[in-house]
DNA sequence: TGCTTCTTCTTTGTATGCAATTGTATGCAA
DNA sequence: TTGCATACAATTGCATACAAAGAAGAAGCA
């Protein structure tokens, strides 16, 4: 087939469009994902299209049932809970390291993208988007692989969860705040405090998640 | 081809055999996969192969340049202590919650294990198993499916360090007591304790992987 | 009518072929 | 002798064909 010049692999551009479909809530929770489906959809044949998907479960987002298929896991509420108790660990840990790491560039970079999210406030999606991003930093910053790989894969569990808990204009600004007092922290090396900054900004974010839940 | 009574996908065995082949050295760092080679070996097709390399790149084991086929991950000294800095943080939340959530058959079975493990000091072999299943109940009694996760991960990445550190007796005893450590804070429901006692745990390994490092 | 069994159909698991790309060797020129 | 270009070989990426297993439905029997 002509597919022009594709720079990177179909599996991986197969990978990041399920992952977006999960994300944006095309593949909602609980959705059997059939390979020849996919396959189609995108215009490739099914191995790529394994590949993306033995990767998806790897990282946790599909459960895959030997003869049966994959089907996109639903988190039970236990598991939301256990999955905000994991992030607060795991951000207050690369806060923490990234008050020790850091660099002025990189913290230059949060101050930025901190400021840009208080801009967009009241336009959910571009402001979820610049969230991700801040977060994704401020996990470089920890300079830790591990730790890093760790958080990446959190993020992406978090995409099971639906949409965004930033919606409104309020909840953006308060995590705005929430971000400035863990850069606050970090900017002056106080280890102990950026941990605890991060810890109350995922407890708040957990508070969110929960009054979203209760909604429906 | 008749292969007889498969159970589990040709991908799994796949899987489970480069694993086994990395943690025992066979495949040791740095040693470039080839796929046909793989599958001659196994006596199967690439693609199972290809599946279980995957997967084994998602977990970080194994890296993959794009045209150019995956070499078994080597550690830079800075990412060893990485890994370990991690750990820290993984287990001593492991524990933590232990402490919280275990279950009166679960910290039994702690305790049995690690009676076995002082029993089995001198046989490397059958002590680095004893411990490996030590901490995986260790894990299991965090009751986060997140940090169970992540943490057995973790485990397999250890994989890519060689020899285990607990080849001689002295350091399985010594073990064994940081292992009682935790178990008795665990015991107790004491959080902090049995926190501080798991990262203890894992610095003391650490200064004995230094030791290993240093001896080559 | 209800239950069991057989058949058919859907979907995944595995094998293999082809094309594309990259590393490597060989030859030529400076 | 060294640098570069070109050709060849090795190896992966992708597609497709086939096999096997499970699910759904139809048919037969009680």
């Amino acid at each position: 087939m002509p597919k022009g010049l594709s720079k990177t692999s179909l599996s991986e551009v197969a990978y990041g469009h399920l992952v977006q479909a999960i994300q944006n809530g095309e593949l909602g929770p609980g959705t059997r994902m059939r390979e020849v489906e996919l396959a189609d959809r995108f215009g490739i044949s099914r191995t790529p299209i394994r590949d993306a998907m033995v990767r998806l479960e790897a990282e946790g987002l599909i459960t895959h049932q030997p003869r049966q298929g994959a089907v996109v896991r639903s988190l039970s509420h236990r598991e939301i809970m256990e999955l905000y108790e994991m992030r607060q660990v795991l951000e207050g840990t690369a806060a923490r390291n990234a008050s020790v790491h850091a660099s002025e560039p990189e913290r230059k970079e949060l101050e930025g993208l901190n400021e840009l999210m208080r801009e967009s406030a009241g336009d959910p999606e571009k402001v979820a988007d610049i969230n991700r991003r801040f977060h994704a930093v401020l996990y470089e910053c920890s300079h830790n692989r591990f730790l890093f790989l760790a958080l990446e894969s959190m993020a992406n569990s978090m995409a099971l969860l639906g949409p965004t808990t930033l919606a409104s204009a309020e909840r953006t600004m308060a995590a705005a705040r929430e971000h400035a007092d863990i850069l606050k922290a970090v900017a002056s090396g106080q280890a102990e405090q950026a941990e605890q900054a991060a810890c109350a900004h995922i407890q708040s974010a957990q508070q969110a998640r929960l009054e979203l839940l209760r909604n429906f």
